[in-house]
DNA sequence: GACTTAAGTAGCACGTTGGTACTAATTGCG
DNA sequence: CGCAATTAGTACCAACGTGCTACTTAAGTC
């Protein structure tokens, strides 16, 4: 088993090749992308490659799998080789360092979803449980979604209402000192 | 003008090969470095490669430069081709990025500072000013530095006391929800 | 000694966070 | 129907963090 790859033409683009890659693998545009970052140590990739840059893309959470292929769960992914693992390692990594900068989160979820979906996203990329009102309130305060005139109900319970991921153009943006990851 | 560079060696890691370049060029190993990422389109570098894979590294403020070189203000940067002015536009951002998750502003220190000094890096790296009460508090409630029982008179002003980096191990690190610099 | 400069602290108002608790709307079942 | 179960969404409140003004401390300068 094996990453998705392609030798790289030297004459394009790293990002265009990678962006080309991950459209004729799924068979649709990826909702985001971005690089990784480069690894390179011996050939040990199956292309014998010396270098290989590597990517993230991200889609909707209900994507269907194209034809002969499926979906794997990171945790169950199995078989790969320690550059092609320390990969994916890196690219859920990447994930995690850059859904504070890039709508990556919005980008799993179809156009419109309800709150509790979001919450869920953002639960699963942080891998801690959230305040549902406290998520709302801020989610509320920075203008990044509009309600939608739809509900939608999911089996029993209150209908959900949907929303799209609309921000508002926003100035000032101040970045806080932030200590508490470091050490 | 270029930046410093190597031809990478298909048989040793990219990341090898940047610390080496590193204390080769600057006689020193940088206090901290990190990949930035991989470009390629074409054959813009002045080794004639396809592919250039950059790095940034730290070095403590006030680090002398070496014979004929100097250091120069990433403001006052200018010569560099167009890939090459990619690149350093990408390291500061890649700075300011991980400067949340990695101590880059306490590697840009001596290993004795004074808060002031290290207030100034931050505002610095985020680009605005910072409150000193605030900076202080904040702080000390993540247990990163330790007094030492230097002090330092420098100028005018009551002397300032130093402090070193000396993170204490806490555990569960609570990631917050980040909405404000979406959009 | 008075003035200036910079380090460091104190008090306070305000906003954010996260907890419990509540209301609202729908399904499932006797 | 009537009631429990379930999920969505809100209200209140205490605790905490942030940023402001104002103050104290300790040095140099005239």
């Amino acid at each position: 088993m094996t990453l998705p790859w392609a030798v790289l033409d030297p004459t394009t683009a790293t990002d265009a090749a990678a962006a080309r890659l991950a459209r004729e693998t799924v068979g649709r545009v990826p909702a985001w992308i971005a690089q990784v970052g480069a690894s390179g140590e011996g050939r040990r990739h199956p292309s014998g490659a010396p270098l290989s840059v590597s990517f993230v893309a991200v889609l909707p959470a209900g994507t269907p799998a194209p034809d002969d292929m499926h979906w794997i769960a990171v945790s169950d992914l199995t078989g790969l080789g320690p550059r092609q693992q320390a990969m994916v390692t890196a690219g859920v990594a990447a994930l995690r360092d850059r859904m504070d900068i890039a709508p990556i989160a919005f980008r799993m979820l179809p156009a419109e979803f309800t709150l509790s979906e979001l919450q869920q996203v953002y639960e699963l990329l942080l891998g801690r449980r959230l305040h549902k009102a406290s998520f709302r309130r801020a989610l509320q305060g920075a203008y990044l979604v509009e309600p939608t005139d739809s509900w939608r109900s999911e089996g029993r319970g209150r209908p959900a209402q949907l929303f799209r991921y609309a921000p508002r153009k926003r100035r000032g943006v101040r970045r806080s000192v932030r200590f508490e990851l470091l050490g």
